[in-house]
DNA sequence: CAACCATACGGAACCGTGTTCCGGTTAGCA
DNA sequence: TGCTAACCGGAACACGGTTCCGTATGGTTG
């Protein structure tokens, strides 16, 4: 734990520049796989774009999970600083608890395949599942907290399985014009309300 | 289209005794695997259980979703004439729809991995996808329309949207405990309701 | 009852993907 | 300039779906 912690050498031991340099074209190329092709893009794909060996892939980014939270840390983030600040805009409870659960509905629908890789029991996106989880979840527990004591909404709905419910309402929200994931969270959103 | 149609002679041309007992056996192993190991399981593994050849498996169901569809064929009937049934049986128009929905609820969630298929973008699973939308949606406007009719729901929800939002909120409703799929359905149901 | 052949069969082979291994290369330092 | 730990690329392996082909057999006909 004792660091010197001055400039980039700070935590651990400094990587070598051609790693540091791997990392972040690895980082633009799976970006672009990912809105070209979803997030199961195949490694060698990714690879490939990048011009690197897929093991090169496999030691930055242990599991497709990793990569995928690292290309979408700061999206996650801005989601998670979104709440507190809806819930200070004066906006009702419910009124701030739907915005930001519109905030993650458009995340969710602009990443093709993430809302499926969210649910999905492969192990290799058990990171994953976990990160949005972790990160969304408390998050969402305040909005809901909030909207509850204000009377509005019932309150034996867990945040874990609201954002479950509305991270699954997305899945195929792509794909099929026909169906309309916002509208479905919308209603889910209203079911919520006590009349 | 001239038939002589006595006894099983009666398409086409009759199977010869050993397809016809091979169908039997594999359905029966299909039957037990997708329960052991979900509707994804592998074809190596069926059919072994059924002491088939992979290529058995192939000649009597091109794809998965053939054999998914008359696994479960039965069940998806008894659903489709459940619907009628319920409207006639004098509840309110939004109660039948609720039970009926419960009823598609209950299937999907008991068939590991199916509410997953459904929703798959995956080819081999679209006549699976295209069979319970082809026959359970018709079913689903007619309750919809009902409720619409009766003043008790909202009425810009199309049938095909409520049925993928239904399997959509189904999907891992088993794996993880601490999400209800049945309650969210419940919330999704409450949502449609005019207040 | 025997012979024939369309039908059906089993398993090997093929293909695409994720994952691991290994011999060669190189950045950083003395 | 020379050394070495860190790093790299691609081949090799594992696994599951799909196809192919030589063989076996149910059913029919003479």
């Amino acid at each position: 734990m004792t660091e010197i912690g001055s400039g980039p050498a700070s935590s651990a031991r400094r990587k070598r520049a051609d790693a540091r340099r791997n990392e972040e074209t690895l980082l633009e190329a799976a970006a672009a796989a990912f809105v070209a092709s979803g997030v199961d893009a195949p490694v060698r794909d990714i690879a490939a774009k990048a011009g690197v060996g897929v093991a090169t892939i496999y030691r930055h980014f242990p599991t497709r999970a990793d990569l995928v939270v690292a290309v979408y840390r700061h999206q996650v983030e801005a989601c998670v600083e979104a709440g507190p600040a809806l819930l200070a805009s004066g906006d009702s409870a419910h009124g701030a608890l739907a915005r930001w659960i519109d905030l993650f509905v458009d995340f969710l629908v602009t990443k093709h395949g993430l809302a499926e890789a969210l649910q999905s029991d492969d192990a290799t996106f058990a990171t994953l599942h976990d990160y949005f989880l972790d990160r969304l979840v408390p998050v969402c527990a305040e909005l809901l907290d909030a909207a509850v004591r204000a009377g509005e909404i019932r309150p034996d709905i867990e945040a874990l399985e609201l954002m479950r419910g509305v991270g699954n309402l997305c899945i195929g929200a792509d794909r099929d014009p026909r169906y309309d994931a916002r509208r479905m969270v919308e209603v889910l959103l209203a079911g919520l309300r006590l009349r």
